[in-house]
DNA sequence: GCAGTGAGCGTTAACGTTCACGAAGATAAG
DNA sequence: CTTATCTTCGTGAACGTTAACGCTCACTGC
């Protein structure tokens, strides 16, 4: 960014060399800790190359070493609204990566924790450069992460984390705390004792349980005229939820408001129209889709906790070529904030929804 | 990212040449539509080039032409918990900026309103290749813009727009919906007949404006029974605002919620807080920075609508670099959504807050 | 004395593009 | 027919970096 030299121009490899009288070689090889200089000159080409203000030239280097690299990406098909742009994210960083040649595979299974096993098995045994995925039931996939981390395939968690795993990194959003808004926000509409339910995709999957947590403690601490009655894990399947819904509705103690922490909220929602609740219960649903618009729209449904997930999937691409690139430099972990959607600024994560175009992640 | 020849290796422009048995300088004539090409010739490269899925190689391209580009960032000191922030978002995607040679000036001034046409006025005069500011009073500048638009220079606003200035795009928070979203909050917490008041910067500037709009549309809309006092303009100016709060709380319509609609809370939670009114008037702020940490955490703040500054700078200055890279492609136009933060999510921003790392703009 | 070793360094050919220069042929003007 | 001009195209040199290769010289062991 700054410290031209003299003539106007960005200092180089050879302008170090230059002015210490010495080749590019040598410089490079200092540079970067090869072999081959001795510990005099490499402290001379370090101190003139900060003197000049060295800055290595990123595009001539991605020139000269052309790299290919093969990432794999592996997502189940449902829940698509939540999946779909998620790998719209990943390919519009994999379309701006500049400096390498980047395939990205999408491996899909049916849905998590059905499937996820022998797809990352599957996708580990073709020796990517990096993988991408949702540890959906991480106990499950122990024995895989060890053998791909054993393989030095460096992989990456987005959607929900699985601590422990040898994953270099994850993307996802802040589980605790959306549960924590989802309480609070009840908190604010119900002033009086209730029952609160929520649903859940599946406990063993880390992320749902972080939201369960949150959920219950700030239930405990910002509203204790609220009880919580005991968790319903749908299992990512859409059947599942549709029953165990009807079954939580039509029980003797019917919950007044209903959290729905999983993307998979259309079968609970369909149950509560079915059973004429919707209005009558509050909700506060995880996602974004078309048929949730309407609901929200009419203030049928409370709010969303948007999980952002073109955005997930663009910053964990991001950061896995980041690492490919160097390996050295440590890869954050990010946590998202989820955005809280409601009646009045639907209309911008609605328009989202239909611009499918390569832009945004905001 | 696909389509590599034979060999394995993506095709290139000496590829095409070979293919057709002509020679690289024909071919870079063609796919550049640069003179010096027979049609017929010039729609066989083409062809080629679509059939052996020809993507040119960015690397090399600015190697060969290295370009230097200045662009100059014009902002206020003032409200330097909002502005430090945007230029930490426009200096990290400069530094992130591939393949040329980037210098940003960053130009200042006291506060939005004051100095801000003469500074406008010395970068232009010095030639920037793009120019990043916010329009405090776009009547008073539209001049400026003229003559700026006239020599060619790209200006693009950040933080509020000016429509028809002839910025090539701006990058904003919608204000609007911002407002809407400060009614909608406050309308879930005022059940009873209230009166509400707003305190916004200047209405002469464009983004204070939409907000207010945002505001009553929706209190009309969702809340028929608060009530909007005159709004209150601070002009950007501490002592005024903190004075005008207290003339709004000692005068007998005393309000019973409060929305700042600027960044420069500070002085009148200050007024608030002398008043001994904090907790007892709802109140909706702007932005985030220390001091409003233990009045949210507190409950004394009820939410804030974070405007996300680094976030705004960091897309404004790749929008623009976007745009001096390649000037035929078009600049979106930015709306981002504010972040609602409340109690339990606070903690999540204020990790930022701290953090002033390099990363992360989520 | 000499071959062998290896540390330290210089040389050079790529990587894929862009662009200035000039050659060759066609057309026009004299 | 010659000379000038224009169109179409090929040639080759950069851009800054990396890495393979090879040179020099000091040192070792015999």
């Amino acid at each position: 960014m700054r410290s031209a030299n003299k003539n106007g121009k960005a200092a180089g490899i050879r302008d170090i060399a230059n002015a210490l009288g010495t080749s590019i070689g040598t410089v490079d090889r200092a540079l970067h800790g090869r072999s081959g200089v001795s510990d005099r000159t490499k402290a001379r080409v370090l101190r003139m190359a900060e003197q000049l203000g060295y800055k290595p030239n990123i595009a001539a280097r991605s020139l000269k070493l052309n790299r290919k690299i093969r990432i794999a990406a592996v997502f189940p098909r449902e829940i698509a609204a939540f999946f779909d742009p998620l790998r719209r994210g990943i390919r519009n960083a994999a379309d701006e990566a500049v400096g390498m040649q980047l395939t990205v595979d999408f491996i899909d299974y049916p849905r998590l924790g059905s499937g996820d096993v022998a797809a990352i098995e599957r996708a580990a045994a073709k020796k990517y450069d990096g993988i991408l995925f949702t540890p959906g039931r991480p106990r499950e996939l122990a024995a895989t992460f060890r053998r791909i981390a054993g393989q030095g395939i460096p992989m990456l968690c987005v959607a929900s984390d699985a601590p422990g795993s040898g994953r270099i990194s994850s993307v996802t959003v802040d589980a605790y705390i959306s549960g924590a808004l989802a309480a609070e926000l009840l908190s604010h509409r119900l002033q009086t004792p209730s029952r609160v339910a929520t649903i859940t995709g599946d406990l063993a999957t880390f992320d749902h349980a972080e939201k369960l947590r949150g959920f219950a403690a700030t239930l405990a601490m910002l509203a204790s005229h609220l009880t919580l009655l005991p968790v319903v894990e749908s299992h990512e399947s859409a059947e599942e939820a549709y029953r165990q819904t009807i079954a939580l509705l039509k029980a003797r103690t019917r919950p007044d408001a209903i959290y729905i922490s999983t993307a998979n909220s259309l079968p609970v929602l369909r149950a509560l129209e079915e059973l004429k609740l919707l209005g009558r219960v509050q909700v506060i649903a995880t996602d974004l889709f078309p048929e949730l618009v309407p609901l929200i729209e009419s203030g049928k449904v409370l709010a969303t906790l948007y999980q952002r997930p073109e955005a997930q999937g663009k910053t964990a691409m991001e950061a896995l070529i980041a690492y490919l690139a160097d390996k050295n430099k440590p890869v954050r972990v990010h946590r998202f904030a989820p955005h809280i959607i409601l009646r009045s600024n639907l209309p911008l994560f609605v328009s989202r929804l239909s611009n499918e175009a390569k832009t945004s992640t905001s």
